[in-house]
DNA sequence: GGTGTATTTCACTTTACGCTAAAATAGCGT
DNA sequence: ACGCTATTTTAGCGTAAAGTGAAATACACC
């Protein structure tokens, strides 16, 4: 799958930025959305072909985490847009005042 | 439209290529492609909206050209994805011999 | 070994998107 | 005004990808 289509999806991307800073059992994630598990798993899967995130057995669970190093070149746009997004936010809620 | 979406496109990511060192009207856009002219001024239309091209009209026709601006945090991104994507031909080039 | 929990995989439905073909819009030249 | 060229827009089709629900797999604990 194309690099670019993978992060392309936002409900991966929302997944990545869950497991950026530490591992998660697939359960965790999956509870952020309101989707089913099977869903979650499989986009899990996409992430997992694409070398974007690691898996590591933990008894009955499986921990993700970013693979930071594969997305390397990809991170800072991936945080710029984050945060602009953040902005955007920010900015709304100034509005409201 | 989601700006990553945008761009996850290799048919987008092309007509960019076209466009970023100078303007290019729609019709030489679309001879590049063996789609119709229609479906090059769709996605034409996507990046128009998406703030990544910018338009001038020259008479008849519309002059396209990359905002570079507006590219900014995705440009690094693309200019390694394309490179890489350069590298692997080379790579499988030399294993040819 | 059987039960319960965690996760993946499968078959199917639904939705999103790129493409085509044709109609609509816009500007130039006569 | 008319025809010609350049471009956009619209409607409908086909396919790919995301979602659901259920079955399959894997592991732990008693």
């Amino acid at each position: 799958m194309d690099p670019l289509q993978v992060i392309a999806e936002p409900r991966r991307r929302e997944i990545l930025a869950l497991v950026w800073d530490g591992e998660l059992p697939a359960g965790d994630i999956a509870a952020h959305f309101d989707v089913t598990f099977g869903a979650v798993s499989q986009h899990l899967a996409v992430l997992r072909n694409a070398g974007y995130v690691t898996v590591r057995r933990d008894g009955n669970r499986r921990l993700y985490q970013a693979a930071k190093s594969a997305l390397g070149p990809l991170r800072s746009v991936l945080e710029s847009m984050w945060s602009a997004a953040l902005d955007d936010l920010a900015e709304a809620v100034e509005r409201e005042d």
